[in-house]
DNA sequence: GGCATATTATGACATTTGTCATTAATAATC
DNA sequence: GATTATTAATGACAAATGTCATAATATGCC
């Protein structure tokens, strides 16, 4: 018997797939949760053979979760199942030697196929993975100019910003400038849309 | 037996869903669709008892499918399933005489549960609803100043919208100017701010 | 030790943005 | 028929934004 631990923040698809998967004979969902940090604790506790984690969850990503794992070398199989085809996961999911990387784009079929292959040691990562990979460029910008630009994602003013992280309107045009010329812009705006699909704020 | 129609775009929550689904002897699920006008087409073809409808859908949203089946008097229950408490949306689905809204938040046992009642000619809605419900204003701004907030969210400058739309750069300024009043701001980044979140944009 | 990068700052400048008053032509509604 | 809302425009002005040159300090790296 194959124990299960599930991680997926919305609650429909959560309890739908635990369903699922405990109808399989050889197949145990031993536990699930709706946030990182309770499928951690429970995880480390519960020792499943299996974990399958959503990246986007409320206090810990199921990424964090993996990374952690890994650390403590804990014996665990990681399937990680998300939305997104986003480069940056993918190779995050990649350094944190998961074993199969799913998009919730398949059918659950997919989903059962993928866990069988995991226990014979297979690694699977979905195909489509490979065509509809969205490459984000990896993120030039500075701790300081990241943080000047989620200020800017409020929409405060130059002045605004200088006065909530203590520098001078001067300094905080100049930070926007720098920003600008890095992501290839010449407007706020601009600047957002690109560091929001590339994931950096 | 119950007919059931599921339409909804996430492939695993769509498969995931029609198995449990199908697993009660009294349902049956005859079909479903990730995207709304394949799905409008086959429950007009197929007449279920029930269309289970997500919101956000490729081509046609769930809220337009329920419309249009009340406008030709297809006689057939709906269940709205989406995972926005978003007011606009649930007042909608009122006008469509929907016979249940229930959110992706809930287990799948409050789905079954919600069938079992709108069978009986219940009408429900999610509890939740009631308490997270995100009241968007109704939006005050002409067709003029939605067509120019969405050029403003690509990054635009005033006057490349104004070669854009064909007025002068002037024309274009009075505009934004006219939509900072009426949403209560001072600059585009705030007010593309407040239209993302009452989804006006 | 030296080089590159990050952080912070100032001054100056052109351009853009946002505001306001005012005008005018169409609809749409009462 | 009068009133209101929408669309469109101009001119003028203050404020904000974006660009550039220049410079100082601090930190990490070869």
């Amino acid at each position: 018997m194959t124990t299960i631990y599930l991680a997926e923040d919305q609650e429909m698809l959560n309890s739908a797939l635990s369903a699922l998967l405990d109808l399989e004979d050889d197949l145990q969902v031993i536990g699930t949760a709706t946030d990182g940090e309770t499928a951690l604790k429970q995880i480390i506790d519960l020792k499943p053979n299996i974990a399958i984690l959503d990246i986007e969850m409320p206090k810990l990503t199921g990424l964090e979760i993996a990374k952690q794992l890994r650390i403590i070398k804990q014996d665990i199989k990681i399937i990680i199942l998300t939305t997104f085809a986003q480069a940056s996961y993918f190779e995050q999911a990649v350094s944190s030697r998961v074993n199969a990387y799913l998009l919730k784009d398949s059918p659950t079929d997919d989903l059962i196929e993928t866990i069988q292959n995991v226990l014979e040691g297979k690694t699977i990562f979905a195909p489509e993975l490979v065509t509809n990979i969205i490459s984000s460029e990896k993120n030039p910008l500075t701790k300081r100019e990241i943080d000047i630009l989620k200020e800017i994602n409020l929409g405060l003013s130059s002045q605004e910003i200088a006065q909530k992280v203590f520098l001078s309107d001067g300094t905080v045009r100049n930070y926007i400038s720098s920003i600008f010329s890095k992501t290839g812009t010449h407007s706020r705006i601009e600047a957002l849309n690109i560091a929001r699909k590339n994931k950096w704020i």
